[in-house]
DNA sequence: ATATCCCAGCGT
DNA sequence: CGCTGGGATATT
């Protein structure tokens, strides 16, 4: 009965599995001479003593990596093996725990799906940010779907003329392409002004890749990826790049990934995502845009940073890392500071031509007597542009008419019922959520008193474009927000219509503020740059002084005739970040948010643990975060590090759900044991986010 | 994801 | 005492 000898499968079932649980679970490969010694009906044909062998060949082997259904309590699921192993008395510790009926597994999906360094990888995922590794693993697993049209690869031309690097562009270019792999010496920072080559450098070093040697190209949002791919095929044929990002479709995302897997891919370029695929040797990844946002995964789980796992990945596979930015972050540049990495600075193309002013928005209204949201000066420089035929971008962040509304009665806030959020007045007349997609009717009352009169406080995008319309009836304007871009295609569209001047002035938010080229672009207005310091978090300062230098970066080159400008409106002429991110002076910036980082202990001198407990109970929230919170604090008296006061969160409910959040603030490098182990065992109403985007 | 186990809360 | 619903727990 008990045999010696015989296979066991260590399988990770793709589901979440607590993480105070082992991850892992045991299994016995399918139909195989191991088995059959325990089955009444031994099937003599496969009776190869020594066939189980793990290595050897034999056709009861199930390698590690593969793909296999398993049943799992009641119901069949995917699961990765992650090891093989013989069940003999000398390897009695790995046996699988004591009593249990180990199950066969159910088909084996695909062998060898996984490959060893993308296990490392999960493994690495999974434990840094305290996420299941069946979870964790999910995302290196896509649906396999044959391409359904096979189109027949166009012999693609490439276009050769490569363009000529300047002095220092060539320096940074032979320091990437040519410097031995180093595990503490070959990460890089190219930094250097917007259009001042950093993409064209890094491009021409994948291209100079040996034979087989494969790049990867991480872009923080699918909004720059169509261009940057234009960019690609100057180097690259079709057939030699892969595609890895959410739109594409299901079909052609995996036959990139087997692109990917088989080589014939020399350039991978996608989105936070493509760090999970199995690459057959890579040598060099770029992140473009290193300090957005998009690059970290918040909203579920594995709640990963593509920029923390491309630099393990990198580790894995020996490549080098090339962090690419015109605004870093400061934890980065405190980096190469460091000597964890280097700077490799590329000066700006010839000399700016641009001007770049702040208008004070006070003197506006006490001088000048304007309420306007637009300036004397702002509507003079829209005025000449627009009669010079050049094109327009107005930044203003708060979408729809109002900021919020309010009861003339008795002063209560406008709230959405879900969300608890203030709701937005729309041009069409009804109150909008922009958390969920709550609209009120016509006539909304007021929860309080049943008032139908309200009040709009504070403007948005549409009053901006009212009122630009207002001033310049025949000029072409196109709002771009969230809801205008949500649709498929819009985004190329956009660029479209903008390219082809069939508009002259773009009213945006954040959105429209990624890494175009635009070059007709003669002026851009930030309609209130004090909305960007509402928010009191850890680097908010950093995320303000990067859109004011990204958004002054959205002009044009028009040469000495006509200077582009750049107009920012505040209420406070004096503040030390709009000043420094108006002279695009980030030193100077650097300088001072270092100190500031550091005596308020935030990265990089901590490490930020986020974690939300959201409950349909406010009570049941509130309670249970007390009760963490206490344990917390007991366990970081002796174990160095600082948790802060429950905050209420800037979302206080998100669909229908109330959140609550603790701060934990990590002065070592590693998650100290005992606290590790506190947060593997919350419950699962909550959420752990390592190195968190924000801490509201 | 889902079955099952445990127990509080309630009715008999 | 038994029944029931909710919540926590384990799944090889």
């Amino acid at each position: 009965m008990e045999t010696d000898k015989k296979i066991i499968l260590d399988i990770v079932p793709l589901t979440r599995v607590s993480l105070r649980n082992r991850q892992f679970f045991s299994y016995l490969p399918p139909t195989t001479f191991a088995q059959d010694l325990n089955s009444k009906n031994p099937n003599v044909k496969n009776e190869k003593p020594d066939s189980n062998v793990v290595g050897g060949k034999s056709d009861s082997e199930v390698p590690i990596g593969s793909l296999v259904s398993i049943p799992f309590s009641n119901r069949s699921i995917e699961g990765v093996v992650i090891n093989s192993r013989l069940n003999n008395l000398q390897s009695k510790p790995a046996s699988p725990v004591g009593g249990f009926k180990l199950k066969k597994i159910g088909k084996i999906i695909s062998e060898n799906f996984v490959t060893e360094n993308q296990l490392r990888l999960a493994n690495f995922a999974s434990s840094y940010y305290l996420s299941p590794l069946g979870i964790t693993l999910k995302s290196f697993i896509p649906k396999i779907i044959k391409a359904r049209n096979k189109k027949q690869e166009t012999k693609d031309k490439i276009n050769k003329k490569f363009v000529k690097l300047t002095a220092e562009q060539q320096f940074a270019f032979k320091k990437i392409l040519n410097t031995k792999y180093k595990i503490q010496n070959t990460k890089y920072l190219l930094y250097g002004p917007p259009s001042s080559g950093k993409t064209e450098i890094f491009l021409q070093a994948t291209k100079k890749l040996k034979k087989g040697e494969q790049a990867l190209i991480l872009l923080p949002e699918l909004l720059i990826a169509n261009q940057t791919i234009e960019r690609l095929k100057n180097y690259f044929s079709v057939s030699e790049i892969a595609i890895l990002h959410s739109k594409i479709s299901k079909g052609e995302f995996f036959q990139n990934w087997e692109k990917t897997r088989s080589g014939k891919a020399k350039i991978i370029i996608g989105t936070r995502m493509a760090v999970f695929a199995p690459f057959k040797n890579l040598k060099l990844i770029g992140v473009e845009e290193e300090q957005d946002v998009s690059h970290k995964q918040w909203d579920m789980n594995p709640r990963y940073d593509s920029r923390t796992l491309a630099e393990k990945l990198s580790e894995i596979c020996k490549a080098k890392l090339v962090f690419i930015s015109a605004t870093p972050r400061v934890e980065t540049f405190f980096r190469t500071q460091n000597k964890e990495m280097e700077l490799l600075q590329i000066p700006a193309l010839g000399k700016s031509e641009t001007e770049t002013a702040i208008i004070d928005l006070r003197k506006e209204k006490a001088v000048f007597k304007n309420k306007s949201l637009i300036s004397k000066e702002l509507e003079k420089e829209i005025f000449w542009n627009l009669k010079f035929g050049n094109q327009i971008i107005l930044f203003s962040n708060r979408r729809g008419m109002s900021q919020f509304s309010y009861c003339v009665e008795c002063k209560t806030i406008l709230k959405c019922p879900k969300c608890d959020r203030a709701l937005v007045y729309d041009e069409d007349g009804f109150y909008r959520c922009f958390q969920c997609s709550f609209k009120t009717d016509a006539f909304p009352k007021c929860q309080k008193c049943q008032n139908i009169v309200f009040k709009n406080f504070g403007q948005g995008n549409q009053a901006v474009e009212r009122e630009v319309q207002k001033m310049f009836p025949s000029a072409k304007i196109r709002k771009v927000d969230f809801e205008s871009m949500s649709a498929k295609g819009s985004y190329e569209k956009l660029i479209q219509d903008f390219t082809d001047k069939k508009i002259e002035i773009l009213i945006g938010t954040q959105l429209s503020n990624k890494g175009w080229d635009l070059p007709g672009v003669g002026l851009v207005g930030i309609i209130n740059v004090d909305e960007l310091f509402q928010f009191p978090d850890f680097n908010q300062d950093e995320k303000a002084f990067q859109f004011i230098v990204q958004a002054s970066g959205r002009t044009g080159r028009f040469g000495r005739k006509f200077k582009s400008k750049v107009l920012i409106q505040t209420y406070d002429p004096e503040n030390f970040i709009v000043k420094t991110a108006a002279a695009n002076d980030f030193p100077k910036f650097f300088e001072k948010e270092i100190e500031e980082r550091k005596a308020l202990n935030f990265p990089p001198f901590s490490r930020i643990i986020k974690l939300i407990f959201q409950d349909a109970k406010f009570e049941k929230a509130e309670k249970e975060t007390k009760i963490a919170f206490d344990n917390i604090s007991r366990i970081s008296k002796d174990n160095n590090f600082k948790v802060q006061e429950n905050l209420d969160p800037m979302v206080p409910k998100v669909r229908g759900r109330f959140r609550k959040n603790i701060i934990i603030k990590l002065k070592t490098k590693e998650i100290p044991p005992e606290l590790k182990k506190y947060l593997e065992k919350l419950g699962s109403g909550w959420i752990i986010d390592i190195d968190p985007i924000s801490i509201i």
